[in-house]
DNA sequence: AAAGTCAAGAGGCAGA
DNA sequence: TCTGCCTCTTGACTTT
């Protein structure tokens, strides 16, 4: 058909099978996109009827380039196909091929090339939007990190306020000591004797 | 006119 | 060495 089966090695996307999973869905890029103006059905400089010899590259005139050949609406919708069942050819299929749509070997062959690139650039095209997407994710998932640090950061420097159970009054910070133990604030008189520090 | 598309040429590489 | 594929490039043609 028209859509590219495109898979990709990025968790989180599209499964290789299933297109119509989360994620990208690649149905919708099209690659044999029909000429916008509706394209003719074109006679598309293929092999038609007994010129095998002239078609493709078989450049008439010498010097310049030949024409391009445009593929016929339904050649393209035939390569396709082929091209959905499997993405490369051996020889035998690349001829049977080529004979059912007039066409060179050469020319399928190349077709098969050229379809595979464009697959592997838009896959590639995927992937980098991917990427840039996680680096957005990633960075803003960074930048509020940064901000929690920051905030624990504060709540630490700031000295705590301890009342004295006796007088019930704000210790000084002086007298006050972290215990390794528990990690909270104490007062400074509660030690831990040496033998119990190792 | 510029930008986009795509068939085809050419060179390089890997495997048989 | 040959073959088949990949990649880059070219240039004809189409679309915007």
């Amino acid at each position: 058909m028209e859509d590219l089966e495109l898979t990709m090695g990025i968790p989180g996307l599209s499964s290789p099978s299933g297109s119509e999973g989360g994620g990208y869905n690649v149905r919708d890029l099209d690659m044999n996109r029909p000429a916008s103006g509706g394209e003719e059905e074109i006679p598309a400089g293929s092999c038609e009827e007994g010129d095998e010899e002239e078609c493709g590259d078989g450049d008439g005139d010498g010097g310049s380039r030949p024409k391009k050949l445009r593929l016929s609406k339904e050649q393209s919708r035939m390569l396709e196909e082929s091209f959905r069942q499997n993405h490369t050819l051996n020889p035998k299929q690349k001829e049977a091929l080529a004979s059912k749509l007039r066409l060179r070997p050469r020319q399928v062959e190349v077709w098969f090339q050229n379809r595979r690139a464009r697959t592997k650039l838009k896959q590639t095209e995927m992937e980098c939007e991917y990427l840039k997407r996680c680096f957005g994710s990633l960075t803003e998932e960074n930048r509020r990190l940064q901000r929690e640090v920051e905030e624990l950061r504060a709540l630490r420097v700031a000295p705590p306020t301890v009342l004295s159970p006796v007088t019930r009054q704000p210790m000084p910070a002086s007298s006050l000591t972290m215990c390794p133990r528990c990690q909270r604030v104490t007062m400074a008189t509660h030690r831990r004797p040496p033998s119990a520090a190792a």
